[in-house]
DNA sequence: GACTAACGCATA
DNA sequence: ATAATATGCGTTAGTC
């Protein structure tokens, strides 16, 4: 039984609420009551809760213990919708939503607040002026209808409501936080940077290699200083571009080593060392705050704390309860099998449909088993190469493979040529900044590009990528959504996520029910996003105690 | 002091 | 196998 409910926070902690009808309008009278979590609390029998802003309002709810099962976040998906619709960066708020209905002046996005260490998911909030709960009805009504103009109306509710399932997983995931030793990180610090000088100075490693780099040249010389360095290397007779480790490593100098070495423990200090620490763990816990479809493409991104960059050597931190394992899955050779998936290429979607090396199974197919060319080529296909061995590679690709190679190929011709293009839910890609005039587009690939043919193809290459990367993001979605209902029943929480990564955090007892249901919601997400198909999402998934051993 | 660009590197 | 996609973020140097 669908019943859907509208709720707007009221000043003091109370809510303005009315049933819905299938057409948004409400179905009885508008109620006030006085305390917001108890309005909902109290109705667990709504299946969908509409209201302008998950960030503003679940948050809210998960302090004083309350879940629900579904939600309709009308800023979120004011976003989509401007989007599909080619106008992606127009005001997404519910003020703005309500102004276009009305004819009134739209008023701009307020400009969300600057990331603040620890503070709980709800800094995303957009802060802006109340609006009267009749235009959140109206709006959510009107939303309703807009819908049906989108190429595919159900994709695009698919979309959007999962999409708003992922704004309850992002804040349940910052409530429970990622379980994080600051022990174990400070022992990792100490073992890889040394001491610091006065307790809170520079780190002797990192002195002691500094010094060595200046030995090696006869002369002071700082390493994190990219201009000396380059200065430094001149002077020795050695010709350098940058000073990035992959060109130093081609150098045979003796300060090649110790540079090398100090830029990846600078790196460690400065992104993840003790005011990290400080700044981003408390009480044993690290919430990096997410926030679902922060990029173009439908990718999450984090408000703090590099929460999607966390280095490999520092995941030793990333800690079980006592009792409790995390349960690490992520989606093997994803993003080809999303190719798989939206272009309906036969022979990739025969590939695909087994669980086991994807790369291997293309090169059987097409490289006489040599997996290695088979990966370059199906990686530069989704990537848009440009030159290089690969490019024979991928001609190869083309002829097996044609369908999936013409669908990456179509979705770069579009970019290149300024139109929309979308993920297969129907996430747009913002049309390109600068038209292009018909001679660049028809302009072969010149001796001498212009900076507008290196601009289409740049575009190219992304519109290219973004087909594949935002249909995996789609895909993703409903794969957190599926695995957020199979988790409820359990004390299993979900704790991360990164792109095709999730890590749960439960009682060790059921980690295999976990494990299960990892598989089980991704097979599920395969179905509901691209409707049959014989491709398969196989996940990997370790049990550990340790993030560090997952791998 | 606030802001930006360029750089470099961490992740998928 | 650092070529190609997407990000976040901390540094320094330069500008206002």
């Amino acid at each position: 039984m669908d019943e859907r409910w509208a709720i707007a926070a009221e000043e003091g902690g109370g809510a303005v609420l009315a049933r819905l009808q299938p057409d948004g309008q409400p179905a009885g009278h508008i109620l006030h009551e006085p305390d917001l979590a108890a309005a909902v609390g109290s109705r667990p029998q709504v299946t969908r809760w509409v209201w302008r802003s998950s960030a503003e309002i679940y948050p809210r709810l998960l302090a004083s213990g309350v879940r629900v099962d579904r939600c309709y976040d009308i800023e979120n998906t004011e976003g989509l919708l401007l989007g599909h619709a080619g106008r992606l960066g127009e005001p997404r708020s519910l003020a703005a939503a309500w102004a276009r209905l009305t004819g009134a002046p739209v008023p701009p996005d307020p400009p969300a607040r600057a990331a603040v260490p620890g503070e709980q998911s709800s800094l995303f909030e957009i802060q802006e002026e109340p609006v009267a709960f009749e235009a959140l009805l109206q709006v959510y009504a009107d939303q309703l209808r807009r819908h049906g103009d989108a190429e595919h109306p159900e994709r695009m509710r698919l979309l959007t409501a999962s999409e708003s399932s992922g704004m309850l997983v992002a804040a349940e995931m910052d409530r429970a936080g990622l379980p994080w030793s600051e022990t174990v990180h400070r022992e990792l610090l100490a073992e890889l940077l040394g001491e610091r000088f006065g307790g809170s100075g520079e780190p002797r490693r990192l002195t002691e290699l500094a010094d060595e780099v200046s030995a090696a040249f006869g002369h002071r010389v700082r390493p994190d200083l990219p201009a000396d360095v380059l200065k430094a290397f001149k002077n020795a007779g050695y010709q350098v571009k940058t000073t990035r480790r992959w060109e130093l490593e081609t150098l045979d100098h003796p300060a090649v080593a110790p540079l090398i070495e100090y830029k990846k423990l600078y790196r460690i200090y400065t992104a993840n060392g003790w005011s990290w620490l400080h700044d981003w763990v408390h009480d044993g816990r690290f919430r990096p705050g997410f926030l679902p479809g922060g990029t173009v493409s439908g990718r999450w991104v984090t408000n703090g704390g590099g929460g999607l960059q966390i280095p490999k050597v520092i995941r030793r931190a990333v800690v079980a309860d006592p009792g409790w394992s995390l349960v690490v899955a992520d989606a093997s050779q994803l993003e080809p099998r999303i190719l798989a998936a939206i272009s309906r290429d036969p022979a990739l979607m025969k590939v695909a449909g087994d669980s086991g090396d994807l790369y291997k199974a293309v090169s059987d197919e097409a490289f006489a088993g040599n997996r290695d060319m088979a990966k370059l080529a199906v990686l530069g296909a989704i990537y848009g190469q440009t030159s290089g061995d690969g490019l024979k590679n991928l001609a190869m690709l083309r002829k097996r493979f044609p369908r999936a190679v013409a669908y990456v190929d179509d979705a770069a011709r579009a970019g290149e040529e300024g139109r929309l293009v979308r993920t297969w839910l129907g996430r747009t890609c913002p049309p390109s900044g600068a038209p292009l005039d018909a001679a660049t587009l028809e302009g072969p690939p010149a001796d001498e590009p212009t900076p507008d043919s290196r601009h289409a193809r740049a575009r190219g290459r992304f519109t290219r990528n973004f087909v594949v990367q935002g249909s995996a993001a789609d895909w993703a979605l409903l794969m957190l959504a599926a695995l957020r209902q199979a988790l409820a029943p359990l004390k299993a929480e979900l704790v991360f996520f990164q792109h095709d990564e999730v890590i749960v955090h439960c009682p060790t007892e059921e980690a295999e029910a976990v494990s299960t249901a990892i598989q089980a919601a991704s097979d599920l997400a395969g179905t509901l996003t691209f409707g049959p198909t014989p491709t398969r999402f196989a996940f990997t998934t370790a049990t550990v105690q340790n993030y560090a051993d997952a791998k």
